[in-house]
DNA sequence: TCCGTTCTGTACCGCTCGGTAATGTATTTC
DNA sequence: GAAATACATTACCGAGCGGTACAGAACGGA
């Protein structure tokens, strides 16, 4: 019965790693090699623990990746939930392209994104990982998607604009960049992919001048 | 020394399963799972053969994901080549949008794209075929700006059209389908892709109506 | 009919995987 | 200092991995 283990205890010998950095590596290899392509020893290796401990401090693997993925919700991904309170509809779709830009092309980080690279297919027993990214991207869209239609109903987007279909467009580029950015593509590629993409958008240059 | 191996030789006991059959199951077995997620007792349960003769007729497990690459060229992705033969740009890019929708919301198959989910991140091992589909994912766009470097030296696309920044485009938008396709997006949502994604098209809608 | 050849089936190889039991050790409170 | 606590370390577990040795079975050619 260890009950809690968060609450670090005040009896007894103290943890020798600190918790949050030994994440940040966990987070780094996953992002890199995926779920079932990061290894137990790959992550020890990282995060500079043993294996006990790592069980100790996380959990398991499974569970190591899901509080992975919750950090990568607060640092690398973070600009998404900053995008979406920019103050118009067109703001917010620049922030998120060039933020999902910025992200990919890091060069502290690995190229990628840990939501579509940390499983878009897999073995058996990672299938559960697999559902939980499919979901957590879902629930990016869906945020968008709900932005989209204040921004509608607020008069900032045409009144006949679809939000599904726009949530789910950028959406798809963002996705799409993080593809191209796994496969080696450069900051200034994905930044000319950003603004291809934004020749789409329904208030926008030609678009904005024929409906004018 | 048993030389080739692909010509059914004359004498002794012949192969008792069709080669391309068995290359089509463990074709289907690598798309859904992915390199490393699939087994060997998953593919020769697939194949309907045991070990061995996998290993006789196919080499070794990397030796028959290319071939199986090979056969998904030539079969699900075979609308790429034909896309590219569509007389105008235009035609050329609906054609290869709406053919990855159709792959990759196709029923009879897994749904997404064996290039994109084969194999983005891996472990150690499966290295080599993480960049032999990078790299034939970049081959593929190779192929697309190519195609529109033709048409715009026929005249067929604006002379200050950027072909590079099309191709990556047009790339972005297959590859961010197959991630939402892997996510369940259903065909009737990735068509709603291509038509946000065709009004970028530099010689579509309000922006040739503002270019007239 | 016998042989050489090539396939099939079983059983196995060494290795790595994720996960843990057992032991010793460092650090706390009392 | 003693007892209690929770760490680190080592060594190991069963399972599954990719790959193969070996023996038997099915064929063509002599």
């Amino acid at each position: 019965m260890q009950s809690k283990r968060q609450a670090a205890s005040t009896v007894g010998r103290p943890r020798a790693f600190d918790v949050d950095q030994a994440l940040d590596q966990a987070l780094k290899v996953f992002w890199r090699k995926g779920y079932e392509g990061a290894s137990l020893p790959d992550l020890t290796r990282a995060m500079g623990i043993n294996r006990p401990s790592l069980y100790a401090a996380f959990g398991n693997k499974e569970a190591l990746f899901r509080k992975a993925l919750d950090r990568y919700d607060d640092g690398p991904a973070a600009y998404v939930r900053e995008a979406l309170e920019e103050p118009t509809a067109r703001a917010v779709v620049e922030a998120l392209l060039r933020g999902a830009v910025d992200m990919l092309s890091c060069p502290r980080n690995p190229h990628g994104c840990l939501m579509v690279q940390g499983a878009l297919s897999c073995g058996r027993t990672a299938n559960p990982i697999r559902r939980e990214l499919a979901s957590r991207r879902a629930a990016g869209e869906a945020a968008i998607r709900r932005r989209f239609k204040r921004a509608i109903s607020g008069g900032d987007l045409p009144a006949d604009t679809d939000a599904d279909d726009l949530a789910r467009y950028v959406s798809t580029i963002m996705h799409g960049m993080a593809v191209q950015a796994a496969g080696g593509a450069s900051r200034k590629e994905l930044l000319r992919v950003v603004k291809m993409a934004l020749r789409a958008w329904p208030a926008s240059g030609a678009g904005a001048a024929a409906r004018a």
